[in-house]
DNA sequence: TGTACATCAGTGAACGCGCGTTCACTGATGTAC
DNA sequence: TGTACATCAGTGAACGCGCGTTCACTGATGTAC
């Protein structure tokens, strides 16, 4: 993920690199924002951020369209991890889904670039980029997966299709904080709200399609 | 929506346009495709297809987003059209949703450009772009709704938040139909039986919600 | 420790390109009489 | 019907700009002995 190529590796002779692949990436997430997404930077500004000059950028990346595919992959870590953290934090104290979504939204009025780019960007760019960015909604999809096994064994509730579920978790919050972008922050607590309900319906239509199932199997 | 600029009306003297805003929005959609979102349209290249010299592009538009504004409004007005035909032919043999979700995928398997534009770019471009992209959505949350009110009526059950409903139904849809236009033709069918069961998981979780609220007010 | 040498991260200058936008224009189409 | 005139859709040429990419280079940092 975030080792160097292999021109850069330690232990060979040559002169110390002065900035670093993340330096590099760190300049792109200055320049990103709201109203900035990755398909729209270019290499020569990326440089300028970082205070190189243009051509020194080939030594750290082949092309742009490999920095924007560290950024997603970057992003889809960063998400994991605050996502992961929301759920041991939420066992006992609020539900699960409420933490969850608390620290999602939290994240993103925390002005979190990453998140921004996995939200935003994953159906626009490079065929790399795009296979990039759907590699991680995978990811997070098999961890909430594995996650709505165990919340249904603690319930005794059934779960129809958990990985559907989790796609469909995954793929809706994601459209969710996609809007949430374009919005000024006083609506975001009732888009948090929205969201809650929304995987509520989600969750209660996967165990009601379960129970039925048990019913009248097919 | 597709009325001419007021420099162009009928009436006034002056030669008559020899090409429309129709046929540079034609030019338009031959560019775009998988590979190309109208982020990536240049104002040169959209005047070359559509056979006119790049200034003339000015004589139909103020400039390249106001063209993107009416492939975004052409594109809902589009898609309402393709579902409310599917919604009134479906309602005896097969589901609603069924009906519904095969018309949609129908539609997008066919090379659909209007389509493509509408699932792919509501979160990326200009602030006017979001908007309308925005308000195209909104305009399909809204018959969702009404159509799950009668559809609830019909069968007698509850229905928790309709709009909410609607739009957890619409957001989902657009997101996994944008995930389609990355997919090769064989999965099509896959993901379209992915669709229906997610809908219906929202469906019967906002009746399951609706049922308990009445047994259990808040 | 000192010296000769190899490596290679970063550079400055230059390239050709496609871009959006402007300008003054042309000439077909319409109106007025 | 014919003539003079106004309108304005479309044009060709030109502009300056930022872009990605290349080239030969420099000189700091490391290794070998």
């Amino acid at each position: 993920m975030s080792d160097t190529p292999s021109s850069v590796q330690l232990g060979l002779p040559g002169r110390k690199p002065v900035i670093s692949r993340e330096d590099i990436i760190a300049a792109a997430l200055k320049l990103l924002g709201p109203t900035r997404s990755v398909s729209t930077l270019s290499l020569r500004e990326v440089a300028r951020e970082a205070g190189i000059a243009p051509n020194s950028f080939y030594r750290h990346f082949r092309d742009l369209d490999e920095l924007a595919v560290a950024l997603i992959d970057l992003a889809g870590e960063s998400l994991r991890q605050i996502i992961g953290e929301a759920r041991q934090r939420a066992t006992s104290k609020h539900s699960v889904v409420q933490g969850c979504a608390d620290a999602f939204m939290d994240q993103l009025r925390a002005d979190d670039r990453l998140l921004h780019i996995l939200l935003r960007e994953g159906t626009v760019g490079s065929a790399a980029f795009k296979h990039a960015a759907e590699r991680q909604l995978s990811f997070f999809e098999d961890e909430l997966r594995l996650d709505l096994i165990r919340l249904a064994k603690m319930k005794n509730s059934g779960l129809h299709e958990p990985a559907l579920t989790a796609k469909a978790i995954t793929r809706l919050v994601f459209a969710m904080g996609a809007t949430a972008l374009n919005l000024p922050e006083d609506k975001h607590a009732e888009l948090t709200e929205q969201i809650v309900v929304m995987v509520r319906m989600i969750i209660a239509g996967t165990q009601a399609l379960a129970a039925s199932k048990t019913k009248n199997p097919a």
